[in-house]
DNA sequence: GGTTTATTCAACTCATTAGTTGATCAAGGA
DNA sequence: TCCTTGATCAACTAATGAGTTGAATAAACC
């Protein structure tokens, strides 16, 4: 467990199968054996992903007799909205001054950082 | 490359260097030189890092002399936050349901999904 | 108590990834 | 033309990840 919280989540969310099954979970909480059904790999193998997800904190475990119910936690997928949004708004919020600069022209607005291939 | 575009995208943003380069480009574009100089890795393992980015579809290369400034792309940071946000909804909207039926009492809303864990 | 059901653990394989160093290439500048 | 700069390629290592099968655990069920 050297990743962070981000890292871990995006991770999980990197492999189709994980997808999936978040997508489903969408849908209500369900058992490995629910899982597993549609997949064609062994229980074991979806029971990972089950792992990586709980370890990236998108879904917890519960209880119910020897089933082990997975539910989904929205938390983390509101974590990663607000990263990639946050950035998505800096990027969006820079060409709309960029425009601002080249409608006026001749002026540097950014001198920490190159700017050559936006203003070529 | 046997992943689809958004698996690629969220390998992409699930290392934590890669993401601050994201983060850095969304102050302007920049070249390997520029990015590299904050890390404590060899200028190739960044070259790497961009290539991963730019295999994802998150950043695009241009030339300018010997210099091959990277330029970021926000289109498929929407598709990322579309995926994400889609299925957010969707878990609301079931939570909302839920908690409707929960009021009204003893009706099973989901014959397909295990609904055992919500329920208890 | 013995069996079935649900799930995980352990050990292993195979592929991928992040990092390294050294060599190479491509474009300008002296 | 030669040298420098900017970046990539090639080959390698070490770590991680996804999958497998077989054994183990834990809670019902009979």
């Amino acid at each position: 467990m050297t990743a962070d919280n981000l890292s871990r989540a995006f991770a999980a969310l990197a492999d189709p199968t994980r997808r999936d099954l978040v997508a489903r979970l969408t849908l209500g909480d369900a058992t490995v054996n629910d899982l597993a059904e549609p997949y064609d790999v062994s229980l074991q193998a979806v029971s990972k992903h089950i792992r990586v997800l709980q370890d990236a904190g998108l879904v917890t475990r519960t209880r119910d007799a020897q089933r082990r119910p997975v539910h989904l936690e929205a938390e983390v997928l509101d974590l990663m909205t607000g990263w990639i949004e946050r950035y998505r708004r800096q990027a969006e919020a820079r060409y709309r001054r960029l425009d601002g600069v080249l409608t006026a022209l001749g002026e540097t607005e950014n001198p920490t950082q190159s700017t050559r291939g936006a203003a070529s």
